[in-house]
RNA sequence: GGAGAGAUGGCAGAGUGGUCGAAUGCGGCGGUCUUGAAAACCGUUGAUCUUCACGGAUCCGGGGGUUCGAAUCCCUCUCUCUCCGCCA
């Protein structure tokens, strides 16, 4: 969420950024910047007949233990209509002030500078691409019929107990969804990060700190019973450790890694690209989050990036990182890159990743400040996240791309964890 | 699921209708002392909105009510704890 000074100090500068993200905020922000001015005459209005109030109050009570009964009782009727006129001023400034959050949270967050102007994922702006795409011949198979073929995962048993996009993992499948849930935990504790072990169900404030509510809970499964949401990623729970919190800045930053299962509705999505593992109702990510000083964030998200990458190489798969455009950009995001790998049965790049750096806009709904260390004052802070990574687009590439006649071969790096090099 | 208790500043904890943004202790910060540190002592120490500033307003779990006046009384919701039951 922007803050709403800002936006009322810099009203053409928002207009003019969103502008980016292909959102006209020119409406948006003409009536929040009019309610604005009423609701800080309204409390300025208020706060005078308050302080009349205070103060006429305190004089009745003095003349009550006085014993000033008659006096006091003359007081008392002068306060009716003050009383009467705040209410009404509360209640008006009650109404203003939703209806300007109302608008706050339509706003989504500006782009940073280098963001790509675009409408579509064809606009994002390719930076980097490394890694060999193996040429696989004929006999090449898709992850779904490797998965079958080698017994790792069941998509039909899934469909019988749940449906579809809930896909049963097996043996050496199974193994092998750990082996990359532990690998990603190792990179990320030696990267600085701390082990989260978060829940997998949040409450509606959780949902609102990291930008899902309101408007998008279609998005997410919803506990009707309990009003609690299962999360789609664990940047919900971990980031929302710090709503409500100022922290020193001398904690910062702060780093934080969780792995959790990440559960999407993925309402509208149909047809094409959602076969195997392509795009799942429930599905594991390893995710890393920073909360850090707003100077230091654009850094931090090298940094970010910079790890995501070792893994993919770790991993040994061709990748590529898109600086992603105004239009394919998260609302509350002001700088994402994804991270994409080449499946080569497929033949397509998958997305496996994306880091952000969210700037103040999630702080800013999760009042989650630092303590400057010069004005000793409360400042909003800056948080970014990333998949570190999603398990599912990353199996699928591993499977596809490491196929041969005598098997799939297992990177390196995941041997010690699975206990295996090879699928037969 | 049943019964009871409770929710106050970073933490602990007092306050049960006015002088309470809130005692006290701990913690934090600054200082005195010290070669330095510890201890001791002194001072200081919440957030938000508004104002150029002085100042003003709001906040004692959330919402509503009573009252000239509410942390304090009433209603309601949420959450937490304890005991019992069930249970990985």
């Amino acid at each position: 969420m922007l803050n709403l000074r800002f936006i009322q100090d810099n009203p053409e500068l928002v207009i003019e950024k969103l502008k980016k993200k292909n959102f006209d905020a020119t409406e948006i922000v003409s009536q929040i910047s009019d309610l604005y001015k009423k609701k800080n005459e309204i409390q300025s209005q208020a706060d005078q007949f308050k302080s009349e109030m205070n103060k006429l109050s305190k004089e009745i009570g003095q003349l009550f233990r006085e014993g000033k009964q008659e006096e006091a009782n003359n007081a008392k009727a002068r306060t009716s209509e003050l009383k009467e006129n705040i209410k009404k001023l509360d209640d008006d400034f009650a109404k203003i002030d939703e209806q300007v959050f109302d608008l706050q949270v339509q706003l989504p967050n500006i782009p940073a500078e280098i963001v790509p102007a675009g409408k579509t994922p064809e606009d994002n702006l390719n930076i980097k691409q490394e890694g060999e795409i193996p040429e696989l011949g004929e006999n090449k198979l898709p992850h779904w019929e490797l998965a079958a073929k080698y017994d790792l995962i069941d998509f039909e048993l899934g469909v019988k107990l749940t449906g579809a996009g809930f896909p049963v993992y097996k043996g050496k499948g199974s193994r092998l969804q750990r082996a990359l849930i532990n690998f990603f935990l190792n990179e990320a504790e030696k990267a600085g990060y701390l082990e989260i072990q978060p829940p997998l169900m949040v409450n509606e404030d959780s949902g609102f700190g990291t930008g899902q509510l309101p408007d998008k809970e279609g998005q997410m499964y919803h506990v009707t019973e309990d009003n609690l949401y299962l999360i789609p990623t664990a940047e919900v729970p971990v980031t929302n450790l710090y709503r409500d919190v100022i922290v020193d800045a001398k904690d910062l930053p702060i780093k934080n890694t969780a792995y959790s299962a990440c559960f999407r509705r993925e309402a509208g999505s149909y047809g094409k690209d959602v076969r195997g593992l392509n795009r799942l109702h429930q599905f594991d990510k390893v995710e890393v989050v920073q909360v850090v000083k707003p100077e230091t964030s654009y850094e931090v998200l090298d940094e970010m990036v910079a790890h995501v990458e070792g893994l993919v190489q770790k991993l040994g798969l061709p990748y590529r990182i898109l600086r992603l455009c105004g239009g394919d950009m998260s609302f509350t995001s002001a700088l994402t890159y994804d991270f994409e790998v080449y499946s080569a049965a497929q033949e397509k790049w998958l997305e496996v990743s994306s880091v952000s750096n969210f700037e103040s806009f999630q702080a800013n709904r999760l009042k989650l400040r630092y303590r400057d260390e010069q004005t000793k004052k409360p400042a909003i802070a800056h948080t970014l996240n990333g998949s570190a990574l999603a398990l599912p687009r990353i199996l699928a590439a591993l499977l596809e791309n490491n196929q041969t006649a005598e098997g799939i071969k297992i990177p390196e790096v995941l041997v010690p964890f699975c206990g295996f090099d090879v699928i037969k």
